[in-house]
RNA sequence: GGCCCUGUAGUUCAAUGGAUAGAACAAAAGUUUCCUAAACUUUAGAUACAGGUUCGAUUCCUGUCAGGGCUACCA
């Protein structure tokens, strides 16, 4: 990819204005001022102007009216910065006009650069993004959608910003959830496999994880009528019992049982290849727990030698993080086989080797937070130069209306059907609008496709990760709206009236136009488009893509306002006809940039 | 019990401590001789409660209430 210097507008004005204000207040009122008081940001759009500066904070020091003190201001910003051009004081805010030259010049330089918006590559190490990290033992369902869609997302957002992004996923392939499936169906399988059962090969095992936490509470409250009480009958159920063993062997290498894993387990990769290749998704590497875990158990027994850690009586291995201000944690269990933060004790130091990357992103649920916390205080005892590196990136969980979903109460959303659900929608609705005529069969399957995809893709991440999200399965499916389809249509409608447009109507690239003819809504347009640089730095900044999921709908609603009431090209005037198309080839280019960042791909008709 | 997170229209989501709290869905009413009506325009509707800090609080602090999560030799 060739990127080319590139100068952004946005950044230089703000950042212009913040720069120079303190030595202005200085000048006039002879106070130094904290420059982290200054404040500017975009007017409002009830008032005049296009950048506004807030006078509140320096009224105590500077003991003069906000109206005196943003007249004076303004009139100095006037006079020393050439982009303004006038000035109005309201309350404590003042509006700044800049010229009109400021605002073709950057239409102008950027209109057509498809790379408007990214950064130049950084030559910092590179982030490593983990996410998906799916347990070989069920299939993929909702919750682990948002994952792979914020982990994918993300990513790409990272890269527009310049930054070398690694996205690697960690399979948990082992430990006692997978023997649970596998003992399942050793048992009552009766030697079936995906082809035979015609299943795809992860829901397949997932039946028989199912299956064996259905007949393991069946033996818990067997015990516990025959008197255990609940602790004990869960440690004591038969099952568990030998589970607890299979673990055990498996961790020894007993052929027989590695031998089942391993087929069992290439099942589900199928599968979950298909349903990674439906969401568009990839990485550039897999780790796999069963190759790292051993690697932690090492990690933790130096730990132990160190002094470190230390040994219970019953030989398990803990860290005291009392001092952290959190509790004992298990990192071994007295049977030597390893818990979850075992592995990723080795996960992470294998990564740091083969990376060596600025920052290591875990992009795993909020449930979590505990588990990340002690994992980085653990690194840090341990003097990993690594620990700092570590950034848990947490997300809310989905919830249905009723609340959680729940495998027991047979309320998990799976992944493939809902992606499935998408598309039929997708191709119902379309269908009833009958827009599709000279389409070929491919054709119109790729547009139900990428339509379906991207309203799902779009619901999710426009929601701020932090925080839990509701999933209504009847009503999420929503095609109007703030949706990923309203946006797409607004970028079809724009290719429509490039398509249409005579060569000849088109203002030449390097024309501008007479500032007199643009209409003040063309200027919002140009407004908003004059956002985009900041707000792709601002979602990396804050690992959020739904600042720019926000950004292409207010985009898209922007264009269509103005789309419904000018015309581009009856507009009789060539210049402003010129000028009009290509205000929305630009429009279409900054909508296909921002939904590109969130992994959703536009469509040139529908 | 301890720790953490979240409370914004009927519903789903917005709002770096700044101006009159924005959208969408659902509800009601309109717009098509005109570049795609998956659009556009109206109408009605919200900061859980009580204090505090501040020139200014949805945002920060405290308390109450409500919801969720963690507190596993599950991951």
């Amino acid at each position: 990819m060739i990127f080319q210097k590139r100068y952004f507008f946005t950044m230089y004005i703000k950042k212009k204005l913040e720069e120079i204000l303190p030595s202005i207040i200085k000048d006039i009122f002879g106070h130094d001022i904290d420059p982290g008081k200054v404040l500017v940001q975009k007017t409002r759009r009830e008032f005049e102007g296009d950048f506004t500066v807030v006078i509140f904070p320096f009224t105590k020091l500077l003991g003069k009216s906000p109206e005196e003190i943003g007249k004076k201001l303004g009139e100095a910003l006037i006079e020393k910065v050439d982009d303004v051009e006038s000035c109005n004081v309201i309350k404590g805010f003042l509006n700044l006009n800049l010229k009109a030259g400021y605002w073709l010049d950057f239409f102008l330089e950027h209109h057509s650069d498809v790379y408007y918006g990214y950064s130049e590559p950084k030559k910092e190490r590179p982030v490593v993004v983990e996410f998906s990290s799916p347990n070989t033992n069920k299939p993929l369902h909702l919750g682990h959608i948002r994952n792979n869609l914020l982990g994918d997302s993300i990513s790409r957002i990272l890269e527009a910003y310049g930054q070398k992004v690694k996205k690697v996923n960690l399979v948990n392939d082992r430990g006692i959830h997978i023997c649970k499936s596998m003992l399942a169906w050793l048992k009552w399988g009766d030697g079936a496999t995906p082809e035979s059962a015609g299943r795809k090969g992860d829901q397949l095992v997932g039946d028989y994880y199912v299956l064996f936490e259905k007949e393991y509470r069946n033996q818990v409250s067997e015990l516990v009528d025959a008197g255990e009480n609940i602790e004990q009958a869960e440690k004591n159920a038969p099952l568990m019992l030998k589970v607890r063993e299979m673990l055990k062997k498996w961790e020894e290498g007993d052929k027989e049982t590695v031998c089942i894993w391993e087929k069992m387990n290439q099942w589900v990769y199928e599968g979950f290849d298909v349903t990674y290749e439906k969401l568009g998704i990839s990485f550039d590497k897999i780790y796999y727990e069963s190759d790292t875990y051993l690697h932690g158990k090492v990690i933790v027994k130096e730990g132990l030698k160190r002094g470190v850690f230390f040994r219970k009586p019953d030989g398990g291995i803990w860290v005291d993080l009392s001092q952290e201000g959190l509790d004992d944690k298990l990192l071994l269990r007295p049977d030597e086989t390893s818990v979850y933060i075992t592995q990723d004790l080795g996960t992470a130091e294998l990564r740091y080797n083969d990376f060596h990357p600025s920052k290591m992103i875990y992009v795993v649920g909020n449930e979590q937070d505990y588990h990340f916390k002690v994992l980085k205080k653990v690194l840090e005892k341990l003097g990993k130069p690594y620990s700092d590196a570590l950034y848990h990136l947490s997300y809310g969980m989905v919830e249905l209306p009723g609340g959680r979903m729940k495998s027991r109460e047979g309320t998990v959303v799976d992944a493939d059907d809902l992606i499935d659900l998408m598309e039929e929608t997708a191709e119902k609705i379309t269908d009833e609008l009958g827009k599709t005529g000279g389409m070929t069969k491919e054709q119109k399957q790729l547009l139900y496709k990428k339509v379906g995809l991207g309203a799902l893709k779009y619901f999710i991440l426009k929601v701020d990760p932090r925080k839990n999200m509701v999933f209504n399965p009847d009503e999420s499916i929503d095609f109007n709206g703030h949706t990923a389809p309203f946006i797409l249509y607004t970028y079809a409608r724009i290719n429509s009236v490039l398509r249409k447009a005579p060569n000849d109507k088109l203002l030449p690239l390097k024309k501008t136009i007479a500032a007199s003819k643009i209409a003040a809504k063309e200027k919002e347009l140009l407004k908003l488009l004059h956002d985009y640089p900041e707000i792709v730095m601002e979602s990396a900044d804050e690992f959020n893509p739904s600042i720019v999921a926000n950004y292409a709908y207010e985009l898209a609603r922007e264009f269509n306002q103005f789309y419904h009431e000018f015309s581009i090209l009856n507009e009789p005037d060539k210049e402003i006809s010129g000028f009009r198309l290509r205000l929305a080839s630009f429009t279409g280019i900054v909508i296909r940039s921002a939904m590109g960042l969130l992994g959703i791909d536009v469509v040139e008709r529908m």
